[in-house]
DNA sequence: AATGAATGAGGATTCATTCAT
DNA sequence: AATGAATGAATCCTCATTCAT
């Protein structure tokens, strides 16, 4: 019977773990608690119950993106775009690959999707874009970046290629960051 | 209570439907043989097993997406491109929204993607990206889209994000659009 | 795996004999299918929940007792009151000593209770404290019974005499019986 | 959090608070624990398990219902034979009401029950009945109680409707005590 | 082709209890 | 004296699946 002070923090991350090794259907209590190395009964000392903890873990790993998320901005101007957007979005989709099958079963299970819109109405921080968008502005102001797109709209595409690379689904990080770039209308 | 013979298409789209509204976790065999307004024994008639009847559902819906970006090719040259692609990125949006949940638990789930990875190299097909990439080329050709830009890469670009305005984390198809064809690199 | 067509009854049935021989506390579903020789699971067929059960173990033994009430109306002016009255009572006394701990449980439990009290307004029998009101009612007019009391009143007083023998906590029923008719108080 | 050294008493009437409010069935350790203000594990420093509790709790109950029959007996032929009986089975139906739940859960339970007849026989007070039986049987040698009845009997028919009205399924005591009084057969 | 009855395995959750602090 | 952390056993219930009809 170890008696440790920071079970809460070892669930989640085994929430975390079993969610990506295995897929969000297989992330039973029984699962999390097996890897966690506690009873499954010791879940509910700490979470009233089994959507709390993935509340939980979603919520964990979205901060952790978004740490890093927060760097962007100030480096507007540094570098190249290219290479700071790339570096970012590396970061992010190797954190939300963790995420992606959590992510998912709550965007896609309305039930859980609800609990997760009223969690996001208390404040819950939608950082990531945020950041995105602020060093596109910055970027634009520097003429480093087209100033006719919009720098909202452009972080959630970038968003979206991210997640698309971390599910798989898409193209590398890479090539969908040239493709954006570079634009599909000829330059006269 | 003699039904039709159709009953195995009804059972497709009774899975299609329950994974839509209650998401993949509630897209059991009791939940789909409800809506089909059979028994559940009913399902194994028709299926060997429930994954079967899943993966029926997802390609049927995938066929239906092929079904649209098929028609693609043969357009470049006609209208424009924005109305070309904005076209069947909506059709293709719309689909793509009945099958995200199923798409997604699959993508998410090792076991299931085992099977589907053995499924796609059996044949299936993964028109939509070709059909894109063919018309993208053709277009290319045509001068009316950067030559510099890879067709294929940037095909699976804008399926990606026709996903995540499916799944509803996106921008509007016709901001990302919009964003894709200007790019993001200052045209001097 | 047996194939019977009679697993509702039987898992009624199952219900009363663990609820008589263990108390509700050790009512649990698996005793409950244990002793029926079902699984667990079938319970489920049958029941909705578990307090279905209950209410459906509980509605049959009190119509059971409603049964053997109903015949004592039409014997007044036969036999003796003694006589009559004893007979009944020993007979709802062997049939409530079964239902006591569930009719028990119901009635200390106020969520189940609630549940009851619905069940009761939608129309279920209160049937045997009618039968004796009905019964005393008719033996007044004969004038074998005091024409002073409240038959209704008396008749709650006999279930309620009875109950406590069912419990085992009373007196026995011929005992209470003799106090019942003699009245305490003295004849001048 | 030091508490004063009387959490004893609160945790049994915690327990009574919670079984008569909520039932048996949800009178665990972790509510009556809450209901008492400490955590689940003080119970333990004071009873050796959940049953000891349950049982000091019914004691605690029965020692009240005896302390008020103790004063029935020296009342014998003051006031009248109604109002002195009335007074007490008020006063024991209030208090046997919260009792109800436990005592119940008690004498329906095997378990429980065989340990309570140890208790008995380690000479718990069986008070109540037989304070009742004396005042009775002191009121006959007044004449104002009929010969012929015998006293032990007719005080555990007493108790038996005091228990019947505190449960809520009998008449009420005024009613009851009337047809005690009277008696069913006629007076010639 | 269809189904009602049945179930083994497993789901989340609660229980009374222990122990180090 | 008190408690926070932990748990094994048991709770009710659901799942995908089988089989006789």
């Amino acid at each position: 019977m170890p008696r440790r002070h920071d079970t809460k923090q070892r669930l989640i991350q085994a929430a975390v773990h079993v969610a990506r090794t295995r897929g969000y259907a297989h992330t039973t209590t029984r699962a999390v608690a097996e890897q966690a190395g506690v009873s499954e009964a010791t879940i509910y000392r700490h979470f009233p119950d089994k959507f709390s903890l993935i509340h939980a873990a979603a919520s964990d790993t979205a901060a952790q993106v978004s740490a890093v998320t927060q760097e962007l901005p100030p480096r507007a101007g540094s570098s190249t775009v290219r290479a700071n957007l790339l570096d970012v979005m590396g970061h992010m989709a190797s954190v939300r690959a963790d995420m992606a099958p959590l992510e998912l079963a709550i965007a896609t299970d309305p039930e859980l999707s609800q609990a997760r819109s009223q969690a996001i109405e208390r404040g819950l921080p939608d950082g990531p874009p945020r950041h995105l968008a602020e060093y596109l502005a910055a970027e634009q102001s520097l003429g480093r970046v087209t100033a006719t797109v919009d720098p909202v709209t452009t972080a959630l595409v970038i968003m979206t290629q991210v997640f698309g690379s971390a599910l798989g689904t898409g193209p590398s990080l890479e090539d969908s960051l040239d493709v954006l770039l570079t634009g599909l209308e000829p330059r006269t």
